[in-house]
DNA sequence: AAACAAAGTTACCTAAAAGTAACCTTCTTG
DNA sequence: CAAGAAGGTTACTTTTAGGTAACTTTGTTT
């Protein structure tokens, strides 16, 4: 039983889809309103840099937790989603929510 | 629905108490040897300073995570172990590393 | 033709987290 | 009486995360 068995496991790389300053909030509003558009979420986190909210953005795509949707038309409109993945993080983050105000 | 609803609450809090690099791997090293001492921890973990890790077993244990036990004798034995509170964690941190690994 | 809107990107800067190496205290052991 | 062990602390450096403001692209509206 040693800290290898740490760097591959499962806790380190959820733990690591929610830690990021602004992903929690970006999945109570994707989880609120089911799809969000990027300047919405930016409005609604008004201490956010754009540079920051796409980075989040990019990595929870990455990692499977939400999905784009491009619009087109103009301007052009782009929406994001949880993916079911993201979905199945619903009754843990309610569990962490929980925990935490316990 | 906005922002504010976020700044205090419990989600944030617990995510708060595992977030620091270290954290994790300390809760896995106390939930498995149930207790475990400072140079023990330090040394499981070959690349933490020792700064560091007194840094978040200190934060763990103001936020009721886990409890630090003297031995007097010499040297001084310092044993580290989950609370009540921290023991709760257990069941969520089981579905944390699940989810990260489906 | 200028202004505006969405969804970014870019170059640069600041703040926060973590790392490094030396040091401290209290005793025991060689 | 020097060295070592446990459990730290301290001053300083490096790394990483996040922030700022200006700019871009594609078209629509005034």
């Amino acid at each position: 039983m040693d800290y290898k068995d740490f760097e591959n496991c499962g806790l380190k790389k959820a733990l690591n889809m929610v830690s990021g300053k602004w992903k929690p909030m970006i999945l109570h509003f994707l989880f609120h309103y089911g799809e969000y558009r990027f300047n919405d979420l930016w409005r609604s986190m008004p201490k956010v840099s754009k540079k920051v909210l796409t980075e989040h953005l990019r990595q929870m795509e990455e990692q499977g937790l939400i999905k784009r949707r491009e619009v087109n038309g103009f301007p052009l409109e782009v929406y994001y989603h949880l993916s079911e993945k993201g979905r199945e993080l619903g009754p843990i983050l309610a569990a962490l929510d929980e925990f935490g105000n316990s």
